[in-house]
DNA sequence: CTTTGTCTTTGCGCTGGCGCAAATAGATTT
DNA sequence: AAATCTATTTGCGCCAGCGCAAAGACAAAG
């Protein structure tokens, strides 16, 4: 791999772990490289171990019966993901999928060790509760944005988040890359209504479209649209 | 209080505790009753406490800026919430509000002496998480249903989950007391549409319905609506 | 038994958003 | 440069579900 033990500390559950337990960690892990699209577990399979993206971008989703897919949020580097293994145990299941958005490498931690090492390492216990509440807030609050909202505000909503997690800042605004169907799973709807809003978005100067690319022009129009005062 | 130290063993997070634990904890706590219809705490207020249902119902819920609410889920006695508290520190708001659905009882202990506790009782952090990650699971399986599924299901599932969690077995069937606009909220839907669909699977005998009241008749072609498979 | 308040039902009209299908536009391969 | 593949747009028709408003049903209080 091309990374040191000390990367490791960029990861938010590790930032307080010592060198020692750093090359533990390590010791129980592999590396796992996949390619756009391919996929790192499905959703039932059973949750052997947590991970920590080291490059790349990986989406959860979950699915329904019918094939039906919801995006539930995107990772990336440094992000641990899929660490309910390490609280439940390894025979419990993982309850989304895990795609590649683009070819990846991640850490595959052995969960039953970081489940033992959290007996002994309350620091370890603490950082993953962190990251779990946070986690918590922000589905329930779009849980609660797709049960009131309409559509053009989930939208704007989506694109916002997107533009902090990884907008590319260009001279002409904020750039984006994802489908439509990204973003329609992203916000709950159908790439037509995503096509459709956004194309009125343009027609007013908010932002900019390509083939698999937004370019967001007017941050602060979006914003007033996510919080409903247009219209 | 009419409730023992022990009793809290009730409480998962609580149930390998030390007497002595049991003891400091209510040292550190204090009992609050609210009437039906009042609220515990509202979203934004500094996450002071962590509580523990000892009698009645609280229901969880969030409201976007113009007033709509949405539920996030019913507590019943000996369940644990409000934690974050515990993790993030007492400064941190809460991001729900949580309101009586009837007369209640509940322990509010100190979010930091709760954050110290874990810092030496790895079983308190284990708890807390397993909580915390069945929680998780729960709320992405409702985001997931509400984005793809139609109302009839959403609701269907609601009055199953709720079977599970509070029925009341009869001889008929199982017994349910929410008001429609309840059921609305609990499946991101409005009161009339809860009523129109209830009232057609009152003609075909799944359920008898009266005011506050819902009886479940035939459970399994609940199930059925529920995953779809029936219209 | 009447009144008052709350919960529920239902007729009615409306519209936001869905989704097919066909056209168009980029990107990639040969 | 042509062919192929995939993403996107857009016309069109449709309907699930919303929400007002008025009526009905039930419960509790006087």
């Amino acid at each position: 791999m091309d990374f040191s033990p000390k990367d490791l500390r960029q990861v938010i559950v590790f930032k307080d772990a010592t060198d020692d337990d750093l090359e533990q960690v390590l010791s129980h892990s592999i590396t796992r490289s996949i390619e756009e699209g391919e996929f790192l577990f499905f959703q039932g399979d059973p949750a052997t171990y947590a991970y920590v993206l080291t490059s790349g971008q990986v989406k959860l989703l979950q699915t329904n019966p019918s094939g039906q897919q919801v995006n539930l949020r995107t990772i990336y580097p440094w992000e641990m993901f899929a660490a309910l293994g390490s609280v439940r145990g390894p025979s419990a299941a993982y309850p989304v999928t895990a795609q590649a958005l683009e070819n990846s490498t991640a850490l595959a931690m052995k969960s039953l060790f970081l489940k033992e090492m959290m007996q002994t390492r309350p620091y370890l216990a603490a950082g993953l509760m962190q990251l779990m509440t946070s986690y918590i807030q922000e589905i329930q609050s779009r849980y609660r944005e797709l049960a009131t909202e309409r559509v053009e505000q989930r939208i704007a909503r989506a694109l916002l988040r997107l533009t902090s997690q990884s907008g590319q800042k260009v001279d002409k605004g904020i750039e984006l890359s994802f489908s439509r169907q990204d973003v329609a799973e992203m916000s709950g709807t159908t790439l037509y209504t995503v096509s459709r809003v956004m194309a009125e978005w343009e027609r007013q100067g908010l932002v900019q479209l390509g083939r698999e690319q937004i370019r967001i022009i007017n941050p602060h129009g979006l914003v007033k649209i996510a919080e409903g005062l247009e219209k």
